[in-house]
DNA sequence: GTCTATACCATGATAGAC
DNA sequence: GTCTATCATGGTATAGAC
């Protein structure tokens, strides 16, 4: 019990310091300091640090599952709902102005690494992807549905990357309200 | 002159690597290796790894400025011109597929470091959004033109991002493809 | 201008005491 | 399950010979 949870914080610091410094950058010490245990007592835990970024990889996999489906109850429509994901950008601004999108930096530090887990890490696009097909899918653009979905998904990114680049946050406001207009036109 | 030469090459030897690995990855020693110089004699020529990276950036402003200039003389109309620039996603797709956008991964990169240089890096996107904005404002879009210039932008850094992740060349053709069609609307 | 040698430190990882 | 001590490696950076 006490090992699962000293294991569970770890993933949870790991989580939030790969993405605000990223995975390379952070050392076990960072990571220790943050849990108060000491360097060698990682290994009890984890065989190696990629062992922990599968972990982490692992978690965000289920926290966004879960998420979608908390949204899939809240939104009335699925233009609500897509309206709802397009809001992160806003919602989680203070995060993103400094580090960025928290899916899209991994998979390309993970691509420029080219390091086995890379295709795990993007499985949290392909995870907001068939979800927000299947909003589109609802609204009743079958056949363009994964197309659509691809749409959303390249255009908050690119906003994010814009965003976090030029650190303006009315850009980012104004990209959101056309992108929710853009979706009322549909 | 022979200072200069090597300079240069360590310039040009970095900016690869800096873009195939990442600039923390990077070491003095894999640039070594590829300018073939010890690893001491960098200290003749850059005070420390920052100093590379400025250096590294100042190029590729100096580079993108000329390449903007290149296709102003190329493109016959405006629409040819911004074109041109949608078109880098597939003529460079075998770099993006493997290392995404040099401009984007940078800019993200030193945002986690929170490095010093990470408004300098974020120039080069400068330097496109001005160029996309003056062919806007000659396809007669002149109060629009900077938000159509942003999306521009925005647009393609997420199709690299989306396509560098799911290794997806057919996907990155159509939304060329779109693109070229959105314009000729306009 | 280039080299070798080296200082110094942080890293990931291991071994073994408690 | 946690700790301390330790290792090998590789990083940036410096000093000084040629």
């Amino acid at each position: 019990m006490a090992q699962r949870g000293t294991r569970h914080q770890i993933v949870k610091a790991a989580d939030d310091l790969f993405y605000r410094q990223g995975f390379e950058h952070t050392s076990f010490a960072d990571i220790a300091k943050v849990v108060n245990i000491s360097r060698g007592n990682f290994y009890h835990h984890f065989k190696s640090k990629d062992e922990i970024l599968d972990a982490v990889i692992e978690a965000r996999l289920q926290r966004t599952e879960r998420m979608l489906v908390d949204w899939e109850e809240e939104g009335a429509s699925p233009q609500d709902r897509i309206k709802r994901y397009l809001r992160i950008l806003l919602t989680n601004w203070t995060m993103i102005k400094d580090y960025g999108c928290p899916v899209g930096t991994l998979c390309t530090e993970l691509a420029k690494l080219n390091h086995g887990s890379k295709d795990e890490a993007s499985k949290v696009f392909t995870l907001f992807r068939l979800w927000l097909k299947q909003q589109f899918t609802l609204l009743g653009c079958r056949d363009e549905a994964d197309g659509l979905a691809l749409h959303v998904l390249a255009w908050s990114q690119g906003v994010a990357t814009l965003g976090n680049a030029f650190n303006d946050l009315e850009y980012v406001t104004r990209e959101v309200d056309k992108m929710c207009a853009w979706l009322d036109s549909l």
